[in-house]
DNA sequence: TCTGTTATTGATAATAAATCCTAATAAGGA
DNA sequence: TCCTTATTAGGATTTATTATCAATAACAGA
C-alpha cells in the first residue's frame, strides 16, 4: 500500500487551488480550518511539503518572513512587496530578465534572486556508485 | 553621526570575504570567534543583516535550512545540492537559463525559484502620497 | 587629550516557523 | 469484515533569528 487519499490531503490541496493568493502555510491552515476544524496544523504543513516536492505546488521562500505556496499551474516567477509582504505573479519572459529596470509592471524593482536545486557533480557520483 | 567602524564590522565583514563558500549565519559565527571569542552571535547577524541591506552580501534562502551568505563580487547565481546541502556558484549567461535542463556543469538540475523584490504598485503609490 | 553623545555591542530572553513524537485513527487490500 | 500500516491530532520541541536593554566604545567637538 502506497499512498492513502485522505479527507486531509484533498482538502488542503483544495484549499491551495482556491487560494489565488500565494498563501503562507498558516494562510492555509487558518482557510482550512474553517471548513474542518480539527485539521492539525502539523498535517496542513506535511501536506504542504508534499505538493511542493511532487511539483504540484511551488514553494516561495521570502527574507524575513514565512513560506508561502502556490499552486502551480504553469512556469512563472514571483514578485514579493518589501512593504506589505504580498506575492505576486510575474508574467515576465525569461528572456526579459536582463532589462529588469525598466520593468513597467508598476512594481518598483530592487532586485532579484535565481536559485537552482539539483544535486552537485560529488553527490551524482555517489549516487550512481550506490545504484551501480 | 552616522555610522560606526567597528571592530566587529570590520571582522564579520572580512570572515565573509575570506570564506569562499557559502557559509550560513552560525558558520560565519564559528569563524569570527575563532579570532574574535567574545563576539556576540546577535552583532554577527545584525552585521550580516546590514550588510545584506546594503548590497555589499547576498542572502541565499535555502528550503529547509538556514539562510546563506555571500559576499558579493559580480552577479551570479546559485545551485543548491538537494542531497548534501551544499551551495555553489553558477557562471551560466542568463540568456542561457531556457536551455536548463542541457545543462553540462555536472550538476543535476532539477528545477530553479527565481524570485524578484521590490513594491508594489499600491504600496508604491502610498509612499509617493506620504512623501509629497 | 578629554568629554559627552549616542551608535553599537554582549548576553540572554523571546519569538516565529516548522518539525518531531506518539498514541489514536482510518484507508483500502484481502 | 478484519488487518495492516499509512496517516493524523495535538502538543512538545527544535531551529533560526530577532528583541531587549544595560554596558561599552566611536568619534565629533571643546
Amino acid at each position: 500500500m502506497q499512498e492513502r487519499n485522505t479527507l486531509q490531503k484533498r482538502i488542503v490541496h483544495e484549499a491551495l487551488i482556491e487560494m489565488a493568493c500565494h498563501p503562507t502555510a498558516d494562510d492555509v491552515v487558518v482557510k482550512v480550518q474553517s471548513k474542518y476544524p480539527s485539521i492539525s496544523r502539523a498535517t496542513v504543513y506535511r501536506i504542504l511539503n508534499k505538493l511542493a516536492d511532487s511539483g504540484e505546488a511551488l514553494r516561495i521562500r521570502i527574507n524575513n518572513g514565512a513560506d508561502h505556496f502556490d499552486h502551480m499551474t504553469f512556469p512563472h516567477y514571483h514578485v514579493h512587496c518589501n512593504n506589505c509582504g504580498r506575492v505576486a505573479d510575474v508574467k515576465m519572459p525569461v528572456e526579459s530578465l536582463v532589462d529588469l529596470l525598466k520593468d513597467t509592471s508598476g512594481y518598483k524593482i530592487f532586485g532579484y534572486s535565481l536559485q537552482f536545486d539539483g544535486m552537485c557533480p560529488e553527490c551524482v557520483k555517489v549516487e550512481e556508485e550506490r545504484g551501480a
